[in-house]
RNA sequence: GGGUUGGUAGCUCAAUGGUAGAGCAGCGCCCUUUUAAGGCGUUGGUUGUGGGUUCGAAUCCCACCCGACCCA
């Protein structure tokens, strides 16, 4: 312990002299009747109960002595009298600490100012904090502070809490939802030899007995279709990807993905899949299908309207939308355009990627309701069919609200002559880019599927409001302090 | 990576070049139904780190560390 200030020394005194009382500090087993919430819920006069949780207030008033006992769930009020809980209560007390945990049993009664509340006929201690807790009205604050202690967070701020159950039951009702689908969920490797079905900086890593170079996995695509070359025609995999690049509010190196792949369909049917899943989602964790975003003061910031049915459109209609004439113009001219609407291209070389610019600033980033984009380009996307129709468009969809890209679909490209083509134009010549066991698997044949994925923490934010991936991840990855 | 901005007591925040403060928490005392309980008293600081300017720096300048926001 490198930070022993005067606050620390007090509760180690104090830690000390419990022990030397006889009055274990660290406690043991203590039966509940329930979490600190399920008690208050189960509140019934004169009834027994036995609780725990963490000392978060305590109000004395002589002989007498009221303790707010707080977890997850919620807080219930303790009443200690001297006289009731013996020389080992009046001992324990007085070495009792705001963020201790106890245990108590007593019995249910109401106040005079009726607030319910556990008569104590014993209380023990069982976990003595040696560390102040932040301030009991304000909570933490710090950014920075709540990001690298989450722990503090969630013991003082019940909007954390709410959002990380939301995080949670959001991830359990995906699942749910295409186990009742008729989807495997499977597991593929984390660690790979090439680092495919994305373009994206992998992290490094290095096998010591095998003496091979890994990839921290930045899809797992590659391997599920290879499940479907397997036979399996429903899968869906949840969990992590890691991507070397830049954290921001929208980025994280370490993200959740869902991907789910579905045998003999096609991107159309996906996107319907999508519709279903978001809006079970919202109705279930949400309450509904109106989602409103609120700042700090309560105000309604912006409202997400999921009712369906969802707008679909072209890509070049919504680009055209939002600057006419777009499309008329030359490449040059498209610059020249770009530049006069204040937008920095100097880093886009091909022209689709000063219009990709266009779209992200113009239409994605003002599109607050679900809208699905169709007839991309298809230098965006080496891993879909072409349309039948439009050899210049493909059969995939971008899922846009919020002002972000929240889930692409395809119709998944299966022809293992075309896929080595555009693997092999995407790699730039770098052929260990291209991940030659994939391709085999595509050889021996893989049905016609659809495709889609998800980022989840992207669908957090866009539920919970939250307006930074920081709000939605529990430990989210900040430099380490020198000091710390 | 660039621009802007922030870091003061355990926590929440004041102090714009002139003695570093308040509330909560803590410590001591009073109080047997309180709700941010109350009353009286009181402790607590390497002002992120390191340099510089100045009679004097939390405050101005430079570098660095760690955040936040915007841009890439």
């Amino acid at each position: 312990m490198n930070d022993v200030n005067s606050l620390t020394a007090v509760r180690l005194e104090k830690r000390a002299a419990l022990e030397a009382a006889g009055l274990r500090p660290y406690g043991g087993a203590f039966p509940v009747s329930g979490d600190v919430g399920d008690v208050r819920a189960a509140f019934a006069e004169g009834k027994a109960v036995s609780v725990a949780g963490r000392v978060t207030a305590r109000r004395d008033m002589g002989k007498s002595h009221f303790l707010d006992v707080s977890d997850h769930s919620g807080r219930l009020q303790v009443y200690l009298q001297d006289k009731a809980i013996g020389e080992d209560g009046i001992a324990l007390y007085d070495r009792l600490d705001i963020g201790d945990f106890i245990g108590v049993e007593g019995e249910c009664f109401t106040t005079k100012t009726g607030e319910p509340s556990v008569k104590a006929t014993r209380f023990v201690i069982l976990s003595k904090s040696l560390h102040p807790l932040p301030e009991k009205w304000h909570g933490l604050q710090d950014i920075e502070a709540r990001h690298r202690q989450r722990y503090l967070d969630l013991i003082s701020n019940e909007h954390a809490r709410d959002i990380f159950r939301k995080r949670f039951a959001i991830i359990r009702e995906i699942r749910t939802f295409f186990e009742e689908r008729g989807f495997l969920e499977v597991e593929t490797p984390m660690m790979q030899a090439v680092a495919g079905g994305a373009a994206a900086t992998p992290f490094e890593t290095h096998h010591n007995a095998l003496g091979l170079d890994l990839y921290l996995r930045i899809a797992p695509e590659l391997y599920l279709k290879r499940l479907l070359v397997g036979g399996f025609t429903k899968v869906f995999e949840l969990n992590r990807n890691f991507r070397n690049e830049g954290v921001s509010r929208r980025h994280n190196p370490e993200f959740t993905m869902l991907e789910a792949y579905w045998a003999y369909a096609d991107f159309e049917m996906m996107a319907e899949l999508v519709e279903d899943l978001v809006c079970r989602v919202a109705e279930r964790v949400c309450g509904g299908l109106k989602i409103e975003h609120k700042d700090a003061e309560g105000n309604v910031t912006r409202v997400i309207n999921l009712q369906r049915p969802w707008r679909r459109a072209r890509y070049g209609d919504l680009v055209e939308g939002a600057e006419p004439g777009w499309f008329a113009r030359d490449a040059s001219a498209r610059r020249t355009r770009a530049l006069e609407l204040g937008l920095d291209i100097s880093h886009c070389v091909e022209d689709y990627e000063v219009t990709q610019h266009v779209f992200e600033k113009l239409v994605e980033e003002k599109t607050v309701d679900p809208c699905f984009v169709t007839h991309c380009p298809k230098e965006l996307i080496p891993l879909a069919k072409t349309n039948p129709d439009d050899p210049n468009a493909l059969d995939v969809f971008e899922l846009i609200m919020n002002g972000q890209e929240i889930a692409p679909g395809y119709s998944e490209l299966n022809d293992p002559v075309i896929q080595r083509a555009r693997l092999t134009e995407q790699s730039g010549g770098e052929q260990h880019k291209i991940d030659e066991e994939f391709l085999q698997a595509l050889e021996y044949g893989m049905p016609p599927a659809g495709g889609m994925g998800m980022g989840i923490d992207r669908l957090v934010m866009l539920l919970t409001g939250a307006d930074s991936i920081r709000e939605v991840i529990l430990f989210p990855h900040l430099k380490p302090r020198a000091d710390a």
